[in-house]
DNA sequence: CTGATGGGTTGATGTAAATCAATGCAGCCA
DNA sequence: TGGCTGCATTGATTTACATCAACCCATCAG
C-alpha cells in the first residue's frame, strides 16, 4: 500500500504489526521481533472507532484531525509474557496501550525486579524526556499498543497544545501514583500492601475502559510473582497474605486469577494503616 | 488570621510574606501563619535577577515578558521546621523553591510518614490535576518560594506553551525519580539505600543551583529522621549503616550534618546492588 | 500414560531490620 | 548553673518477612 490517506510519502507506518513470543521464555527478553502481518493498511476510522480513544490521551485531537493521528499510529500486538520496551534502551517510541495489560519494571543486575505499575487500556508510556527508557514494559496479556516516533509525537506536539495538556495531566496522576506507591512500599505491612492492592484494582476496574467488576468479582491478570514484585514482596509472602484474609472472611480466592472482594470495608481499614 | 493561601479577594500579591515557625514544634503543623512584612511590591527585576531561573521552569518565558512573571509571583519565606502544603488540603497554588530545602511527605494516619522527596531550589511544587495536595510540603531549614496561583498559572500556561513543554519535562524528570525511589524502596536492602542516598545527594549537589561539594563533602539539611523516613527504614538502623559505612572506609560523619565520601567506588557498588 | 514445567500453597527455619532501651551531647532558657 | 529538649549513637532483644523446602495441581509434549 502506498499513498494511504493521500498523505505520506512512504508506507509502512499504519500496518499491523506483531511482536511474537516465539521463545517460551527467557531472564531477559531480546529486542522484540517485530512481524508485520497485515499491510492492506489503517481505515479512516482506525483511531475514531478506537475503543480507548475517548480516555486516553488521544481524546484531546478533534474529530477533524483524527486522521492526522491514525497517520503516525502504528499498531501493534504483543503476545504474553513479551517485552516490547528494554529497560536503558534507546527511547525511539512513545506507545498507547489499547487492550490488555502491561507490567513496567525497574530491575537490579542480581534480578531484583520492582514493578513500578500495571498499564491498562488507555495509558500512556514512554514519558521521560531522557534519550534512554527508564523502566522495561512486558505484556501480561496479550497486549494491543498504538505505537508513535518520538519524532511524530513531536510534531502532533508542536500541531496541538491541547495534547501537551493532556500530557501533563496524564504525568500528574502518575506521580500521585508513583507517591501512593511510596508510601506503600516505604512504610506499609504486608497485610496493608495487598490490601491496598486489591482495593486499587477495585478501583481501576471501575474506570471507564474495563468491564466493571460486578459484586466485588476481580480478575487480575497477573501471577502472584508480579504482585509480589509490585508490593515489594516475596511470592510465598502475598500467598500467605491472601490465605489469611481468606481465613477473616475479607476475600474469596478463586481458580486462576479471580479474586472476590467480601468484606470492602474490612480491607480499607486495613489498607489505611489500622492492622 | 484567616484566609491560608488567600481566598483572592484581597491584596497581598506581590509582597514578601513570611510564614513563622511561631511554635517550637507540634505533631502536626497547624495551618502555616501568613505575615506580610513588605507591600513596596517586587521590583521589575525581580525575577531577572532570580538566582534560580536559569534553572527552574520560569527559564522558559523571554526576558520581554518577564514581567508578567512577577506580577503573578508571590515571594514567601518560610522558616525551618514550618509545613506550607498540608497534604488533602485545596491545591490552590504552585511553589517554585528559590533557596533552601523542602521535604514531601505523605502520612498514615497513625503517624508513619514517607518522604517522597526533597525539593532544592529551582524545583517546581504542586504539580497535581487533582482539586487537593497529594502530600504535603515543610521547610527543613529556612526556605523562600515563589507562589502561583492556581488561576494565574493557568493563564500563564495559557500565554507561554513552552511553560507547558517545560512542565512536562519537569513532571517526566519526577516520575523517573519516583521510580527509582519505588525500586529502592522496594527491593534495596538498607545498606544499598543509604549508599544510593548519598550518592544521589552527591548527584544533587552537581547540579546548578547549589555550591558543588568538593571533595565529597556533603552537607545534608536533613535530620537522620527525614533520611529514615525517605529512605524507608529506622533512624536507628540508618545511624547504624552509616556507622557501618565509616567502619569500611567508605565515608567520614562529621559534626552536625556533614558527611564526606571518601570511596564513591564503593559506594556505588552498594549503590548498585552488591552489597 | 508419563514426565516435565510453571504457578500456587503451606510449613520450618533464618535473618535483616524494627523495636526497646540506655547514653551522650549540643543548644536553649529560666 | 541546671534542667530540658531534640538529635544522634550504640547495644540487646524481638519480629515480620525472606528463605529454603516440600508438595499440589494444571497444562502440555511425547
Amino acid at each position: 500500500m502506498s499513498g494511504y490517506f493521500g498523505a505520506g510519502t512512504w508506507a509502512p507506518e499504519s500496518e499491523l504489526e506483531i511482536i511474537m513470543s516465539d521463545m517460551p521464555s527467557c531472564q531477559f527478553e531480546s529486542r522484540p521481533r517485530r512481524i508485520v502481518i497485515g499491510s492492506g493498511g489503517v481505515q479512516a476510522d482506525f483511531c475514531t472507532n478506537c475503543s480507548v480513544r475517548p480516555t486516553s490521551v488521544c481524546s484531546v485531537i478533534e474529530p477533524s484531525d483524527i486522521s492526522r493521528l491514525a497517520e503516525v499510529a502504528v499498531e501493534t500486538i504483543v503476545s504474553p509474557g513479551r517485552g516490547f520496551i528494554e529497560e536503558g534502551a534507546p527511547a525511539t517510541d512513545f506507545f498507547n496501550v489499547t487492550s490488555g495489560t502491561v507490567k513496567l519494571f525497574k530491575a537490579l543486575p542480581d534480578g531484583r525486579r520492582q514493578i513500578t505499575g500495571f498499564a491498562a487500556p488507555g495509558h500512556f508510556l514512554g514519558l521521560a524526556v531522557s534519550d534512554s527508557y527508564a523502566f522495561g514494559a512486558e505484556a501480561i496479556d496479550t497486549v494491543r499498543v498504538c505505537r508513535f516516533s518520538r519524532e511524530k509525537m513531536g510534531e502532533l506536539l508542536d500541531d496541538f497544545p491541547k495534547l501537551e495538556r493532556r500530557l501533563l495531566e496524564e504525568a500528574s496522576n502518575e506521580l500521585v501514583a508513583a507517591q501512593n506507591q511510596m508510601l506503600l512500599l516505604g512504610r506499609k505491612t504486608a497485610r496493608e500492601r495487598v490490601a491496598s492492592f486489591l482495593l486499587d484494582q477495585m478501583q481501576a476496574g471501575l474506570l471507564p475502559g474495563q468491564p466493571p467488576p460486578s459484586g466485588g468479582r476481580l480478575h487480575l491478570p497477573m501471577t502472584r510473582g508480579d504482585i509480589a514484585d509490585y508490593l515489594g514482596l516475596t511470592i510465598e509472602t502475598v500467598s500467605r497474605t491472601l490465605s489469611w484474609m481468606r481465613g477473616q472472611g475479607m476475600i474469596e480466592v478463586g481458580k486462576g486469577y479471580a479474586i472476590t472482594i467480601v468484606s470492602m470495608a474490612k480491607l480499607e481499614v486495613l489498607a489505611a494503616g489500622n492492622g
